[in-house]
DNA sequence: GGACGGTGAAACTTCAGGTTGCCTC
DNA sequence: GAAGTTTCACCGTCC
């Protein structure tokens, strides 16, 4: 087991500390840089050791990298040549290497790292690979790493210990602190581990004491109490045949850690009741038998949605109790079921039924505004923020855009008016990606990491596939076939016309385009195409593979290279 | 006189992380 | 709240 030895280190930047001496219980580290994570680092180093600083921002964690690193100098030949290999691949993830990218290779060529969200996961994985390995000594992190990963650093050296919130600058909660002390001396890897904090001044050095070292680690509160959730697992319930009336699912609250923290039954009964009223008014389930029963006005067409009594009411259809909570019978409808199966926030799936429903009476409709229809749900957020600068921008799109979109424009004076600019420019940001512009570009222009980025892409994937499945109940016929192309677009990042090319296996965005510009538009172009221009675009392997792929198997007949002197092989420069 | 570059102050901007679906277009 | 980035005004130099 390993045993923290858990220290302060005073932060010389303060002025009023400047006199004093950096000082560690019990260990004296050299100054080098007046910045104490920073020569706490180096001196890791020093001892042949490993170490994470934690910081609380992602450009704090790039910066702290290139500083640490600005200090060393290898010299060692050999680990030269391994750290140069390291960094080539860390520069070479992606298609085409980001500003964070290069950034990131240089850091690694001196041994040193930085890992947040917005790396690409291979570049993460590669980072903590090499640490693993030995190669990377230091890796300056936000609080990505804090959480499970199993690394060899001797050292947690947690430098921030604040973070930017909901609230201005507040700190960070005591498990979190536990968490990232929690990475320093592995049982795997040594026999006892430091984890250092670092203090500006006396105030906030016996603030850490009393409040980290010295404090307990906060209650755990239900995430029931969030309305968002409590909507999501109502229906959920509702759905799955958990429940079948209003009584079972209180009790079944009643009986969840929420109700025994929160006390007051009857305040959660009403919480529930405004629930069940909600879904009810969405359509998303059934209520009968209650003594107020609201009479909704479904059309008849509509009704053919409601699943069967027999298909969703569990076995206690025929509870005699007279309790009127009991008698109040839930049933989720079809699409209620639907939504609970994907595991959408009702609101969220109402929203996007709003916005099919004003879609499938449009004569066409545009990517934009599928885009910009999943880009405004709670799921999506956060959303990239309209800087002042930008504002003229995106109101600009937003008047080319005005009657495609889905959804009402709120008033500029209402509340959710800003978010509604967020996820307009959102959905610009992915806007341009279907229209092939790479990650340098989009970290240039919407300030979005490669690792946001596919993050947002994965999420807005998930929204379009639930849309489509909503569509799909809806018999909205003609948005299917919109919303399943855009799918398509989103994953690879490409316009339209490079659709049929994509179908081909080993062939993503960067091919599909030099095919495409080549004159090679579709499947019959590739089978047409002579393998000696194939090889020119896409390298011999890939033209063989992609010959093979549209029922031409050259594998075993002579081929000559074709390739033009001096043509890049199949990397990612290509 | 105008273009250009350097400098410093002021204004502005940004700030962690990442479940959930399905496998088809 | 703080650090980093961008913008802008001002000044000096050069052609």
């Amino acid at each position: 087991m390993e045993i923290l030895k858990v220290c302060l280190l005073e932060n010389k930047r303060t002025k009023s500390m400047k006199a004093e001496k950096t000082k560690i219980e019990n260990m004296k580290i050299k100054e080098i840089t007046g910045e104490p994570a920073i020569d706490l680092a180096l001196d890791t180093i020093g001892m042949n050791k490993q170490a994470l600083v934690f910081v609380n921002t992602k450009r704090g964690a790039e910066k702290c990298a290139e500083d640490i690193s600005k200090k060393l100098k290898i010299e060692n030949e050999e680990t030269r040549k391994i750290l140069d290999v390291l960094s080539n691949q860390m520069l070479n993830a992606l298609d085409r290497p980001t500003k964070q990218c290069m950034r990131l290779a240089n850091c690694v060529s001196k041994g040193i790292a930085f890992h947040h969200s917005g790396l690409h996961s291979k570049q993460r994985e590669l980072v903590e690979d090499s640490f693993r390995d030995g190669k990377i000594k230091i890796i300056s992190a936000t609080s990505t790493l804090a959480m499970g990963l199993d690394l060899p650093a001797f050292r947690a050296i947690i430098r921030d210990l604040k973070r930017f919130g909901h609230h201005g600058m507040s700190d960070i909660p005591v498990l979190e602190y536990l968490q990232m002390c929690g990475r320093a001396g592995r049982p795997k890897y040594d026999s006892y581990g430091e984890a250092i904090a670092v203090a500006s001044k006396q105030g906030e050095k016996d603030r850490i004491i009393s409040n980290y070292m010295k404090g307990e680690a906060e209650d755990i509160f239900s995430k029931l109490a969030a309305e968002p959730v409590l909507r999501t697992y109502v229906l959920s319930l509702i759905a799955s045949n958990f429940v079948s009336t209003e009584k079972q699912l209180k009790d079944f609250f009643s009986k969840t850690f929420w109700a025994h923290q929160y006390g007051d039954m009857s305040r959660i009964e009403h919480m529930i009741d405004k629930v069940i009223d909600l879904l009810e008014d969405y359509e998303f389930i059934m209520v009968q038998g209650r003594s107020d029963e609201k009479v909704v006005n479904k059309s008849a067409s509509r009704s053919s949605d409601f699943v069967s009594a027999s298909d969703v009411c569990v076995g206690s259809s025929g509870d005699s109790s007279n309790d009127s909570t009991n008698a109040t019978k839930l049933r989720a409808t079809l699409l209620g079921k639907r939504v609970a199966e994907l595991y959408l926030d009702p609101l969220t799936a109402f929203h996007m039924v709003k916005c099919l429903n004003t879609g499938s009476s449009r004569e066409k409709i545009t990517a934009f505004s599928l885009l910009q229809m999943v880009s405004a749900t709670l799921e999506m957020r956060p959303l990239l923020n309209v800087r002042m600068s930008e504002y003229d921008l995106v109101q600009e799109k937003l008047v080319k855009e005005n009657d495609a979109l889905l959804m009402d424009e709120p008033s500029a004076f209402e509340y959710d008016y800003d978010e509604f600019m967020n996820s307009v420019k959102t959905a610009m940001m992915f806007d341009e990606w279907i229209d092939e512009k790479d990650e340098e570009y989009l970290l240039e222009k919407y300030n979005v990491r490669p690792g946001e980025l596919h993050y947002k892409l994965s999420n807005a994937d998930w929204l379009l596939y639930a849309s489509e499945e909503i569509a799909r109940l809806l018999s909205h016929q003609k948005l299917l076939k919109d919303l399943s192309k855009l799918r398509f677009r989103i994953k690879y990042g490409v316009k339209e016309e490079l659709l049929t090319l994509l179908k081909i296996p080993d062939v993503g965005r960067v091919r599909a385009r030099k095919l495409y510009l080549s004159g090679i538009k579709d499947i019959a172009g590739v089978k047409n195409a002579d393998l000696t221009t194939l090889t020119q675009l896409l390298g011999k392997q890939i033209a063989l593979k992609v010959k093979k792929a549209v029922g031409e198997d050259f594998e075993k007949m002579p081929v000559s290279d074709g390739k033009r002197k001096g043509q890049l092989g199949l990397g990612k420069y290509e």
